[in-house]
DNA sequence: GCCAACGTTGGC
DNA sequence: GCCAACGTTGGC
């Protein structure tokens, strides 16, 4: 079991519209560390859900539904998507500032790669967040 | 709105 | 293959 992290900002795509659709298609990543990030995931993982630009905070918990393909959005075979749902809201946000100025969670690729759309978490990061949001 | 950090593109 | 120029993301 792995476990990752996946950006949306609220005005485009919120923790509330993926709940209101059941299920996402993450479509439209173009880039290839992110795009291997989505590759290495499996069913049954978890994904936490952050609201990027607007919020800036870790929302919600999905799950790996259905494993990379071939992105529909484009025909260049390099791009691929999964298939999220929704698994529980977290009970409290944990916001970007909380994370970064946890010792823990110095190493994040959240933090260390701010750009990046799609990043692991580590089990003990995983449990740690968690932990923050109760 | 600014800018740092990256990623990409294209000329050489 | 290098690197300058440019574009994008996202925190502040």
């Amino acid at each position: 079991m792995n476990y990752w992290l996946v950006k949306s900002e609220p005005f485009k795509y919120s923790w509330d519209d993926f709940v209101k659709e059941g299920k996402s298609v993450w479509d439209g990543v173009r880039n290839y560390q992110a795009r291997n990030n989505m590759k290495a995931m499996k069913k049954g993982d978890w994904v936490f859900f952050y609201h990027s630009n607007e919020g800036m905070e870790v929302v919600g918990l999905a799950e790996v539904l259905t494993e990379f393909y071939q992105d529909p959005t484009t025909e260049d075979p390099r791009w691929v998507v999964v298939e999220l749902i929704p698994k529980q809201k977290l009970e409290k946000t944990v916001s970007l500032k909380t994370m970064k100025a946890d010792d823990r969670l110095q190493s994040l690729a959240l933090i260390k790669q701010s750009r990046l759309s799609v990043t692991p978490v580590l089990k003990a990061e995983f449990d740690i967040i968690l932990s923050l949001a109760q």
